[in-house]
DNA sequence: CCCATTCCTGAGAATGGGCTGAACGCTTAC
DNA sequence: GTAAGCGTTCAGCCCATTCTCAGGAATGGG
């Protein structure tokens, strides 16, 4: 997943600089604007591989925006984001042809998944593998199944989600207030403690099947997911 | 399936881009106009396997466009589209040759079957199998039957649809967003209450006759229709 | 060895997703 | 005209999931 290029398109700012950091750190290469005719005139010129559009802009919405470029020949996918409120009315004809919705608010780690999913699908520029293993885990994100030394695993959404961000960064250790603004919704308002709570639950369901345990505590740090190739 | 070219003929540029974008991302090589003059001659020029024609153009009406089309020896079959009440009068003796019509408004699902089943019959091209067979279960996609461990199963049409959508992506989880849009008609306006609905309705007709419960709930995330093949 | 800090984990309350039976209107078949 | 089938909505139920909290265990500095 060489230089693939995301174009953001969001009028909030927090929202935009949230995305961006979190985007570029992930490998991408990020422009972000902030209304419709801006999208329009990046994605003419920045050939996007894919596009992050928020359906509320001040001057047009999205789906203006998604006509009038996919009428320039821009057949770049968009992944759209909608308020949570508004997704039973408007989410009608989002998910055609390779484009997806999130609703907002999201978390960052669901987002870099969505977006390598639809990059995958699309075949446009190559990509993550939709298999992720390390160790003795296994991950099939199409299915949203999970393996342990072969056996299934049955793990909740969140579960789902705190495991695969451990996994993808293995032998790296990694602070309850990463994983929080990874793993949970960006407005999220409670306590670490719940970081804790779901790492307790992880270890509940895969150390009885696992060689040894894999989430390891780095005490007065984070967490960490050892991959038994590496490191001391 | 390689490279069959559709050329799409309809007015409103939403249909258009709806088209477009789903027919595109289903594998099929696309052009699209506006009015019938644009379209003898991008048949004539592009030499499409199929054209998706819209009965009512503001210039000529559909027929006027398949004869002048049919004139210059171009006998690439026709899928009309009408709108839902012009169909009684207008529709008589379109299906003659390879033609066949669909009723405004469709679902994505059913227009990528239709032009499937089309080419298959007038056999120009090479295209999927008329049976679709995975795991227990069998449709005829001609006969729109369904064996499950080779017992006949009687489904509403919307329930058929239901399936095959599921059954032409196994393994793979279907949020219900995606589900209504492909298998619902694309200005259905309703909840997604309903996806939930059929996926009861086949449950409690297949269950019974199958080893397995073959349509999961991937709670929080949609349902996916589950191929004995994978795991491990 | 003691103590403070950090972490673990079970219990419980609140939430909300998902399932299903029932009801309603619409169309089609007889 | 009547009955049957179908599509759609809805409400009530069940239960998985989320999140908080608090007591107890583990850790490491002194």
């Amino acid at each position: 997943m060489e230089n693939v290029k995301v174009l953001i398109v969001d009028d909030e700012p927090n929202i935009r600089d949230l995305l961006s950091t979190s985007l570029r750190f992930a490998g991408f290469s990020v422009h972000a604007v902030g209304n419709g005719a801006d999208a329009v005139n990046a994605a003419e010129k920045g050939a996007p591989d894919i596009i992050l559009l928020d359906v509320m802009l001040p001057d047009m919405n999205g789906f203006s925006v998604t006509k009038k470029i996919r009428s320039m020949g821009i057949n770049a996918p968009v992944l759209f984001l909608t308020a949570r409120d508004e997704t039973a009315d408007k989410v009608t004809g989002l998910t055609v042809g390779g484009d997806d919705y999130m609703t907002k608010p999201f978390s960052l780690d669901e987002i870099v998944a969505r977006i390598n999913a639809i990059l995958r699908r699309t075949k446009q520029v190559e990509t993550e593998d939709s298999i992720l293993e390390v160790g003795e885990i296994k991950i099939n994100q199409d299915a949203h199944e999970v393996f342990a030394n072969g056996q299934p695993v049955d793990l909740s959404p969140t579960e789902y989600k705190l495991l695969r961000f451990l996994m993808s960064n293995p032998n790296r250790v990694l602070t309850k207030a990463q994983i929080l603004d990874h793993v949970w919704e960006y407005d999220f308002n409670g306590e670490m403690g719940i970081v804790e709570s779901y790492v307790s639950y992880l270890r509940k369901k895969l150390d009885p099947i696992t060689s040894e345990p894999l989430i390891q505590t780095k005490r007065g740090v984070g967490y960490m997911y050892k991959s038994s190739k590496s490191s001391n």
